[in-house]
DNA sequence: GCAAATTAATGATTTATTCAAG
DNA sequence: CTTGAATAAATCATTAATTTGC
């Protein structure tokens, strides 16, 4: 029962966040604007941005765009591979497997994404508390590592989830 | 000038972390214990006893871990290559690259580890607020993910950097 | 003995692979 | 079978050892 749970709902486990179309058009529209790896800043932009349409959180923008990148990545070199051994495609091709992408737009700028970016949170262990904070908790803090001279090391930080 | 500045001085920048001789022999001794991916309370605590001697934050923890069960895996599958082309071994093996490693004890046990993490943190680009918060910031979040039923999915999270 | 030049270690980042929910 | 999430492997970058010429 209730299958439409789709945000915060009461019922509705989830236990993975699931794009909803705006959602998901949005993130493609953004991918296909150039945007691989978006910064700290960007994401918390897009993150408050796309929980219009439902529950979503920074880590799954983060975990989008990683998967999207990689797997668009991987469907052109298989588009390569296929081109290699092109011509003379024997019968029955209609039950390939559904890897018919059409990848007219190689969004393939390779350069232009010097966004350097990192990655550090933990989970527990399965018993922690079970209360019930449901929102997004920002956690923003100025900078962290290096508060010493200025050795030109990029080290400002910015966490959230 | 200023050849001694290890840890927290004011001359010395440098951009990475660099683990004091208490700082090591704990680490590894943790490592020997049997801990490979340290849960986020554990890298906390671990920190917090770090931080004794010398400046260090959860990420040094956690990098450590994540390299050194790395590299020993590596060192281990060297070590069975040299195993395997045994015997003979020419003349001068006194100038061999230092890798005498000797791995009597084989701290490979790959099961239990059952320790599952994550990470998730960014920087912004470069020029941000310079102000100068020295210490470490803690930020534990009691949960966020899923404050759903309980589909047995590991969702708490905490954050520290 | 000491610095500049090289090399080896290792901290930090990025990419690829695997796992599992839907 | 798709894809979000988690883990491991590869790579980059900086620091410490070490070597070398003086």
């Amino acid at each position: 029962m209730d299958p439409s749970n789709a945000g915060s709902s009461s019922t509705g486990p989830s236990s993975r966040w699931n794009p909803t179309k705006e959602q998901l058009s949005l993130l493609e529209s953004l991918y296909e604007q150039g945007i691989r790896t978006p910064s700290a800043e960007q994401i918390q932009s897009i993150t408050k941005r796309l929980q219009a349409y439902g529950h979503i959180e920074g880590k799954n923008v983060f975990y989008w765009f990683q998967n999207h990148k990689a797997r668009q990545r991987q469907k052109q070199k298989m588009d390569q591979q296929q081109m290699m051994m092109c011509g003379a495609v024997s019968s029955n091709n209609a039950l390939n497997n559904v890897v018919a992408v059409n990848n007219l737009n190689n969004v393939d700028n390779a350069a232009a994404d010097g966004a350097y970016f990192n990655r550090f949170y933990y989970h527990s262990p399965p018993p922690i508390s079970p209360s019930g904070v449901a929102a997004v908790a920002g956690c923003a803090l100025p900078l962290l590592p290096g508060p010493h001279s200025g050795k030109s090391s990029h080290n400002q930080i910015l966490i959230f989830i």
